[in-house]
DNA sequence: TGGATTTGGTTGATATGGTCAACTAACATG
DNA sequence: CATGTTAGTTGACCATATCAACCAAATCCA
């Protein structure tokens, strides 16, 4: 069996330069400062949209009060949109704004070039093989 | 070539359900609080020990002044000692005391539980893949 | 050798992210 | 209808991250 400890701390590591990375490298794209995890929430949007934040959180592994409040200050940026559900008064549905949309394919590129960045010593078909473990996990 | 933004929010996923998990099953182990990033820290440290500050801090991918919090914290609980450096006035060789190693024996232990959890998907000789993969990383 | 630069570590200020508990309103169940 | 459940929100609090300024020791080099 693989040192799994090792494992949590290699995750970890590549997350922080991931993060660490995107800091810097899109300071240029995301001009109203959504950071790394409003990024993420963006993206997340462009697969799930309509989606209600309950869901989103438990995608995201996130807590729902968590995800209140960043939904919250990406509709006050004006990235994100709610429309209530017509099945149950209770959920919001969100979705990407037009500005969201464009927002997330300016992230995209800049996270594809960091990402790529930090698999470079992987090979084409590594990549692939990496990915496809991950999808499963 | 695979969708790298993917990648980011996979291995995002990945370290939250890790931390998050950590967070609940640590508690009878993690008596003092020292946390998921402190428990890094100290699993860091069996490897490297005797290890200056910096160096820990560019291991982790973090930035030092936050290191210089950690490492204080970690002191006062008792688990990490410094030694000044022979050859440099300037560092501290970081340690781990008895109760560092005791602590860290017990922490890999339901590390291992939850990263063992996290890839149950996966076979015996994937998971080998996958940490090869993410050593090279 | 001595002044300038770099490096290791610390501190302060500030921002973001995460956890938990309490609460309202709407839904579901029987 | 009474009861329990679920979606979302809020408040309080702690942990983690970023950045700049700073000191002292080390290194560089004219």
């Amino acid at each position: 069996m693989p040192d799994r400890p090792e494992i949590a701390m290699l995750v970890d590591r590549f997350v922080r330069r991931l993060h660490a990375d995107l800091h810097h490298r899109a300071l240029d794209v995301d001009v109203e400062n959504v950071g790394p995890f409003g990024g993420m929430i963006l993206m997340a949007l462009t697969e799930l949209e309509p989606v209600p934040i309950h869901e989103l959180a438990a995608h995201l592994a996130r807590d729902k009060s968590q995800m209140t409040r960043a939904i919250q200050a990406l509709e006050r940026k004006g990235y994100v949109a709610r429309m209530q559900s017509e099945a149950d008064a209770r959920v919001s549905l969100l979705s990407l704004t037009d500005k969201g949309h464009a927002l997330v394919t300016d992230f995209a590129e800049v996270i594809s070039g960091v990402v790529g960045r930090l698999m470079s010593p992987l090979s084409e078909a590594e990549r692939e093989q990496f990915v496809g473990l991950l999808r499963r996990i």
